[in-house]
DNA sequence: CGTTGACTTGACGGAAGTCAAAAGGTGTGG
DNA sequence: CCACACCTTTTGACTTCCGTCAAGTCAACG
């Protein structure tokens, strides 16, 4: 059978016969069967090896305090598990073998030649690339698995990082010029729903949402009611230097 | 202020002065200042110049033949707009101005350059990203805007143009070897829920799932009740090259 | 042939949607 | 400075889709 990941690669442009090659000699290396069930890589897990699924099927998924589950993607002969951790610390979440499942792996050491030869702006794009799909997995988390209030709460505290990030919050406010209808619009909820859910968590004391500003007046409960467990933003790097921005966001995480 | 991008990637690495002062100098060129509401790229779009998240607030949106919309991100200083034209042959959904938005254009020439500079695993690495990313995005939508049935019929129907691209699809069946539950896990739905609709869908001739193995006894409708509408998987080149695979996956689309 | 895991069925409850109308803001032009 | 139009937010009554709980069937396998 034809390499998996060149037939998929191919639909998207045409490789030199050396590419080609080079790309199938990555599947060359060493494989690993997985039985059904199992546990491809872990949350958690800091991943040296990038896993290719070469036969089976698999799930991107993540697993919830509640024992709930939510899978984001399935994997077919052809996709990579991992390539997140050029960007992750560690995976924020858990790649599961529905039935048997043959991974090939590509080695640390050809993935850090290719961070080494590329330039600051590539890697910046592509970090921008992988960041942005981390957080539209935890909206599928939060659509698929999240009340509606959980699911506002979530996006607010998410913008409470996203805006600290840049620097643009102050006493725990910062501009969001959002109507109800466009909060709608991002949580899969109704105008009136979203209005109804507002009017609790202002009577809770979690959120002031006027003038198009955002107040988060509890940052902690409101964490709690989102259920805002993972690092999925994966700043971390920035919490350990410990420098002027980064302080302040690790301490929201 | 400072450059809100190297704001937002120096939370994941450190950068040499000399890299800071080129990925600072990605915002010294053209400048556009969007009105509120209004379109920053339409769907569709063929774009050549990447766009970068100044001041304002932004939308990567869907708009969705019922006239109804789902937010899949919101776009703050130093997100970017549409890496995603390294894949794709145009958007497959828009940027809206939330607020007034002011972008950076980082010109085409600067991309191309970074395209012929990288080796084919790289591409094959991103590319892989961002069709994922692709794919996430679509179940957003999904989640936010379809209901349970138009929900199974969507993840079916992607499931056979993703088979049949990498040619695993005999008479419209392929091996798909899920539980109910795991398909409730998939759809955000409950396991018992799942039993109702996919007897229905049954009932429907719509498909056949048994002894693991999808079948899609009618492909047309299965796509038209899914609300398929999008080319969201981007194997447009196969389309065009008309190769083996390329034909069979581009009738599907 | 009994155990296990997947699937099926029914009765009931609740979260969120729908429809419709009123109230509150905001900006524009007279 | 008021009046008007328009948009956003708020409220209430009613509906529906989907979840929950719980029991029961079926098929595979040791």
């Amino acid at each position: 059978m034809q390499n998996p990941l060149t037939a998929k690669l191919e639909h998207y442009t045409a490789f030199s016969p050396d590419e080609r090659t080079r790309l199938d000699q990555l599947l060359m290396g060493k494989r690993q069967t997985f039985p059904a069930r199992s546990e491809i890589i872990a949350d958690g897990e800091k991943v040296t090896e990038i896993h290719l699924v070469v036969s089976g099927l698999a799930a991107r998924s993540k697993y919830l305090p509640d024992g709930g589950r939510q899978i984001m993607a399935f994997l077919v002969p052809g996709d990579l598990c991992d390539v997140e951790v050029f960007v992750l610390e560690a995976m924020d979440h858990s790649i599961t073998a529905i039935s048997e499942t043959e991974c090939a792996l590509i080695p640390a050491k050809t993935i850090e030649t290719l961070l080494t030869e590329m330039s600051g702006l590539t890697k910046g794009l592509w970090w921008s690339t992988m960041s942005d799909a981390a957080v539209l997995r935890e909206r599928i988390i939060d659509h698929g698995r999240r009340g509606a209030k959980e699911r506002l709460a979530h996006l607010f505290y998410e913008m409470l990082i996203r805006y600290t990030v840049i620097d643009q919050v102050t006493d725990n406010s910062f501009s969001f010029p959002v109507t109800q209808e466009e909060l709608a619009d991002a949580t899969g909820l109704t105008p009136v729903h979203i209005n109804r859910i507002l009017q609790e968590m202002r009577s809770d004391g979690l959120i002031e949402l006027r003038h198009r500003t955002l107040t988060v007046t509890d940052p902690d409960r409101l964490k709690q009611v989102a259920r805002f467990e993972s690092d999925y933003l994966h700043f971390k790097r920035a919490a350990e230097r410990q420098d002027r921005h980064g302080k302040k966001a690790a301490d929201l995480m």
